[in-house]
Order: structure tokens, then C-alpha cells, then sequence
DNA sequence: ACAAAAGTGTTCTCGTTACACCCATGT
DNA sequence: ACATGGGTGTAACGAGAACACTTTTGT
């Protein structure tokens, strides 16, 4: 059969916000553009999607790219349209947003890329329309985690519970209580106590908790109320 | 400046899933498709993304056009993007959704596009990935509507509470106390009681009421929980 | 001994739930 | 008079929030 005939053909762009945790800071992931316009300005990692790929197999495949890793948490965030967001030509960009280890990404970590971590109150400026992503991918990040555990997907295999506490804090701006963090994270049921503990942070030692993957998959969909007072946050 | 090379271009579609409710039950609004291929079967309300408009301006004209509304509750779903998705040509659809009061639609409605509602539970088999997107939409209308009060937006100007409940009953599949109902909603602050009687479902007659537009406003992004036990549900 | 962070328990409040009776009206 | 759907109140419960002291250990 013949094709659509006078239809707009456009790029299609996949453009992904990174985030990872150091266990002290929230940080997103960018590089220095290594191609014209706006060579050598910083930008989310992205590339144009390929013939006989879907969107979330070019997001897959970027971030196997940049960061070595697989099999990390993915979720499309929106497809941004201006006409007029690409100074070259025109080109949809279909942003999507990631949580992974940061210590896991140091392992693999390339250098080709000049990618940075950049805490999320140090962000330079983007290029096009990125800081918008940037913005709503900080605010989706926020809107889930305050009712799936999501936040899990940015520690390593063990870390402790201030450690988490951290995380949280640092995604929403507040100080928590810790005794009701701890005492509904443990209630979850999605914690499991190790026998060590991390002592490079305080003197008594925290002991290390490893998630509960069975749980993680069966509970994920449930609505927690991790954050206290989430109801007067914006969503 | 000269365009990037060797890129793939691709068509770029939009595709709305177009909710109304009328009273009783919640339904989607269909087309008999005008154009190969599979001419003549059922499908969304579409479009392709045409040169100089964005994503939200295509889905703004595709509505405008089919139904007459303007200012309609429209957000983005999600991008699809099998390659295979359209038999004839590639494209990446973006899909919508709408929320419409059903009754102004037909007072604007217009035939020339064989236009159908259906019921959520009578959907016929539509063209391509649709499916997908309706069950997506629903599965967001549900997740949305648990957290938000986006469910006015189906209802007219001038509305009762048991048609209310009714139309939160259909999202949800469930029967809810009407006591605990309307507790909870009179407590949001965003119904304002008329002096009159809808009088066409009951004897007594039940009290119209308007939504407050200030309130509603500021209480959009608020976390309401108005579906007992919505933690259970799956998002 | 003391500083610094970890860990733990109790009380109060408020929102959620379950539940039953009276009201207004058309037939 | 009765059937139909609308409208309201109360008691029990449970989740969330506020709050302070003890433990461990390195210095």
C-alpha cells in the first residue's frame, strides 16, 4: 500500500533525566553536547531514534551507552513539541527519566562522554528546552515517591535507614521525623535487617538493610504515604 | 545552519481518548475511521501533527473539530512507538486524553464523522495499538482520580451528588457509602448548593450543585482520598 | 567524660469506616 | 399507604504526627 502523501515527517528525539544518589546528594547526570548547535554546552544525554526501535529501547540504549548500565528503572516522562525547540530542524522530543545506582555507574563509568553530576540546586544552564525537562522530571520524581517506593531504585544493595532518610529529604526539601520514617519504612514490610553495619558515618554504626524484592514488586503499585503532610505538596 | 543527516524522519500522530459521562455510565467516544487503511473500522479520534502546531495544539484542533468543544480537561498519556504500529508507514502516536461534559457535546455535535459513544465495558475492537491506549487512559483516569478532583470536569454546570457518586462508582467498579460520599466531598470545600431540585431520578429530588472554580483551582493539585481504600487499587 | 549519630515507645488527634433511620414526593 | 431515592448523625477504629530519652563508641 502506498504511503501517507503530504504528511510533516519529523526527527524524533529521546532525551533522558538521570538521577542518582550519593547518599548524600540528589544529582542528575549530563553532558557536554559533542555536536553542533551549542557544541560543548551541557545538556541531558539523548540521541534520535533509530529505524526499527521503539522509544524505550532508544532510552534503554542510550543509557547503556553513557553509563554501562542495564536494566535500570525507566519511565517516559512526555514528549516535548515546540516547533520551534530545535533551531536546526524541527524535532519532537520524548523525554524519559531514570533512577540508578550512582555506585553502580561508577564502575562502569566512561570518560568519552564528559559527563558530570551536578546536584539538583547546582544545575547549569541547558541547552533548548532541557530545562523544562529537567523541572517536570523533578517533579514527577516527586509525585511518585510520595506514593510508590520508588526512591529504593537510587541505593545500593545495602544501605541504612538514615541513609534513606537522606534520600527523602533531599527529594523533598524537608526534614523528616526519624522515628516515624523509620517506623513506617520498617511497617512496609520492604526491609530486611543485615547482621553488619556501616560505620563510616557515626560511631555507634547503622545497620545495613537490603530490599525485599518480592515485596518491592507486589507492593509497588500500593499507595504509601511515605512523606508526611504529601497532601499539601504540588503534583 | 544545515539539518542533521542521515536521521530517520517519521510521521507523528495524535490520538484521543475522549471521556464523557452521561448520568448513568462513563463512556469513550469513537469514529468510524475515513481513511485507509482499515477504513470504515472503529478507532480513536486522530490526527497527524501537522507543520508549526505542538502536540497540545494538534490535540486541541483534533477535539475542536469533533466534537465543537474548546477548553476541554486535556492531558497527555504517552508516546507509542512500535515501529509496526501503523501497517503503512511508520509513526509515533502521542496520545491524549480528554475529559468533556457529554451534554454540551451534543449540543455541538456534528455527524460528518460517524461519531459513537460506548461504554467502557461495550468497546468494540479498535484499529491498531488503541486498545492499549483506552486501557491505559483508563487505568490513568482511575489513578488520577483517586488523587484528584478531575472527575468534575464530566460533569455539567449544574449536577447532584448521587450523579456524582454514580460517576465515581463507574471509574471504580465499586459501591461506596453515599453517607461517607457526600461527608467527603461537601468537606472539600468545592460544592456550592443551589436553591433547586433535579427532580427527574427521584421523588424527593436532590439538590443541585455547582463546583466552586477558586476552590477547585487551588484544591486541584491537593492529595484528596476520595476512593475508600484507594491504596489498594493498582496504579 | 563527652560528643555524635542510632535506635526506640507513647500519647493525642483526626480522618476513615461502618452502620440505620427519617424525609419528601409521586403513584 | 407505600414505594423510591435523598439526606443526615454517631461510635469505633486506625493511621499519622508530635515528642525525649537511652545506647554505642570514637576521641
Amino acid at each position: 500500500m502506498s504511503k501517507y502523501s503530504k504528511q510533516t515527517r519529523l526527527l524524533t528525539a529521546i532525551d533522558c533525566i538521570v538521577f542518582g544518589f550519593d547518599g548524600v546528594d540528589l544529582k542528575i547526570l549530563l553532558v557536554k553536547r559533542g555536536m553542533e548547535p551549542e557544541k560543548g554546552k551541557w545538556s541531558l544525554i539523548g540521541s534520535f531514534l533509530q529505524q526499527d526501535e521503539d522509544l524505550s529501547k532508544a532510552a534503554s540504549r542510550i543509557l547503556k551507552l553513557l553509563t554501562g548500565l542495564s536494566g535500570v528503572y525507566l519511565e517516559q516522562l512526555h514528549a516535548f513539541s515546540n516547533p520551534k525547540r530545535d533551531p536546526i530542524e524541527r524535532t519532537i522530543s520524548v523525554a524519559y527519566f531514570a533512577l540508578i545506582d550512582i555506585h553502580a555507574y561508577e564502575k562502569q563509568i566512561s570518560h568519552e562522554f564528559h559527563a558530570e553530576w551536578f546536584r539538583l540546586d547546582k544545575i547549569p544552564k541547558l541547552i533548548f528546552d532541557h530545562d523544562e525537562m529537567v523541572e517536570m522530571a523533578k517533579e514527577k520524581l516527586q509525585y511518585k515517591a510520595a506514593l510508590h517506593p520508588i526512591l529504593f531504585e537510587l541505593m545500593p544493595e545495602k544501605f541504612t535507614i538514615p541513609q534513606l532518610q537522606n534520600l527523602y529529604e533531599g527529594v523533598y526539601g524537608t526534614e523528616i521525623d526519624k522515628r516515624n520514617f523509620s517506623r513506617k519504612l520498617l511497617s512496609t514490610g520492604l526491609l530486611v535487617k543485615q547482621p553488619d553495619k556501616e560505620r563510616e558515618n557515626s560511631k555507634k554504626g547503622a545497620y545495613y538493610y537490603k530490599l525485599n524484592k518480592n515485596n518491592y514488586k507486589a507492593k509497588f503499585q500500593a499507595f504509601l504515604n511515605i512523606i508526611p503532610n504529601s497532601h499539601k505538596l504540588k503534583g
